[in-house]
DNA sequence: TACCCCGTTGATATCGTTGTCAAAATACAT
DNA sequence: ATGTATTTTGACAACGATATCAACGGGGTA
């Protein structure tokens, strides 16, 4: 039979809430009487079971991790730096993969967060950008963490990064680099980040009196695919730019291979930039130019300061925006 | 406040134990009763409270998964195969980082699973080889489902593949393309897999009465910077065999690499095999003639056979062995 | 009719904590 | 010494389910 609060109390010769206190670091404990307890709880391996404390406190010691169908890498990284914060506090970690565009979302995530008694969440997107969802959080009062939200909301917590002023500061690298011409591949329309990289580029051209032109701008959602299709759109119209940006390294890497098929080189016949500076980035030949964002960080971060949140150490709002790395790699040449 | 047992008695009018016994489909209740009672749980919207059951039952309904800095996107694949299998029977996925050299693995894991009440655990590579850690488990009853285990022990639950035949059969399909010449790169030593893929290799090399060359065959240990590592030792080499066949993915991309930049041409000058099918794989130029494994439906079929055990429905041993998949491409020539 | 068997049902104890509230002990002021 | 405020402590209820075990009711058998 596994140790009980009853036996420590017995063993340290009080009762067993007092028990309860020391091991809750509850004020008003007389220091010889915690000690005592403490040594009780060590000598007899006691540690208090989960279940009845979560039935009678109503706290799980549990955050979960929401997300729907993301990229792999980003993924994993996001679940390592949530993980890494648990495992400082004690906290555990549950994973639930849902479908943002399900009409039942809300019931769904309600019962789970309820059944389990999930002390809070962390969105990733495209779920940090579902406002609707974000509000149904709030009116049900469950704490939550947004990961890259689309709008800063006042006292909510998120972390964020800065995407367009990342995007801004590559598009103008490549200006530098004696690019006149370039092609911009945007993300997927329901990621904020989307129209975050986007804007960063236009904005860029915009302030460096380069034209703009539409056949160069592809719709890309993303994926490897939607990269390589734009790829061949962009390659087989008669005129090419000198270079393309592409909103991650998932559709770089797309078009890439569908210039290598052209028997294009990169970076000769056309330069290339990617953004998230994902595993691939670097095991590509030539290995690609992009963006850092310290997506385990930021998703370390996140997790902190929600379980800071639970614990009432909230005085400032420790949301928090992080800044992307430009990484130049050789797929991006000086013309 | 929620809805309790207590409230579905009162409104069904049978006392609390007749309840527990229709939401767990307990035998012996009048068909008539059940129907009541499911009734009023449906219109009063009831769902039993976790926590409570947990500490009374000692059953959580949650399972966990463990691995140790696995591939990001096997991880993902993993993960994606048990969650779906969880939603189905409504568990709960925890998942558990750990370290499998630690000293204290045995402890934290087996704290962390009475913590909280785990009520199995799924093991991926490199632990699923652990046998003094297997050994741990069972000798505290904690049911488990193994990934890919070294060694096939009966009666325990698991999920393998055919890595030694599936390395056979590729080597066999590279030396039906003329190669007689064909380099081998291991995977992690602690990882049975390589092995298994490894004795693939020798003994189609072998039983086609190729000789081997063991310049050609090279430690790595399943990470790029490995395959790359390699690929520069053996393209320095004075001699260049015609083929190299890598225990995954991530080092053939590496060897990819590392054979780009010496200028040579992939498949003209040497011809490539990975193994995984991981996302890389058709995302590099050319594509890389790999081995398919059903990762995503073996998670999936662990964390079943794990669940149907709990409940008693054991009958036979369902472990089960899957079958990987050649899939050819671009990076493998015929001479 | 009396008896037993067995499917059905309920009263109550129980799991291991935390919450409530009052009692006891101590400190402080008069 | 006395009264009062404050800190420390404990007895017991409560959280919401399942487990135990006995009672009930109806059918079959002697």
């Amino acid at each position: 039979m596994a140790v009980t609060i009853k036996d420590v109390s017995k063993d340290a010769n009080v009762s067993i809430k007092t028990v309860s206190r020391v091991i809750n670091n509850e004020a008003n404990v007389a220091d010889a009487t915690k000690k005592r307890v403490l040594l009780s709880v060590k000598k007899l391996g006691f540690r208090p079971n989960k279940s009845a404390q979560s039935l009678r406190s109503k706290r799980s010691f549990i955050i979960a991790l929401l997300y729907d169908n993301p990229n792999k890498s980003y993924l994993a990284d996001v679940q390592s730096g949530i993980f890494q914060a648990c495992k400082l506090t004690g906290y555990n970690l549950v994973i639930q993969e849902c479908d943002y565009k399900s009409s039942n979302l809300n019931k769904t995530i309600l019962e789970f967060v309820e059944d389990l008694r999930i002390d809070g969440l962390i969105l990733t997107p495209p779920l940090s950008d579902m406002d609707d969802f974000l509000e149904h959080l709030d009116r049900h009062h469950i704490e939550h963490a947004i990961i890259a939200p689309s709008t800063l909301k006042a006292g909510s917590l998120y972390v964020s990064s800065n995407d367009y002023e990342a995007a801004y500061a590559l598009t103008s690298e490549i200006i530098k680099h004696g690019h006149k011409e370039i092609g911009f591949i945007k993300g997927h329309q329901k990621h904020s980040a989307s129209n975050l990289r986007f804007n960063g580029y236009i904005d860029a051209i915009k302030n460096h009196s380069l034209e703009k032109n539409d056949s160069w701008i592809k719709q890309g959602n993303f994926s490897f695919k939607s990269g390589f299709d734009a790829g061949v759109e962009i390659f087989d119209s008669g005129h090419i730019p000198t270079a393309i940006f592409a909103s991650n390294d998932s559709m770089a890497a797309g078009i890439m291979k569908s210039a290598q098929m052209k028997g294009l080189k990169i970076p000769y016949d056309v330069s290339l930039a990617g953004f998230d500076d994902s595993p691939i980035a670097h095991q590509l030949w030539p290995a690609l130019t992009t963006v850092k964002q310290p997506v385990e960080i930021m998703a370390n971060h996140a997790a902190k300061i929600l379980m800071r949140k639970f614990n009432g150490l909230d005085g400032k709002n420790q949301s928090k925006e992080f800044k992307s790395k430009l990484i130049l790699r050789e797929s991006l040449r000086t013309l």
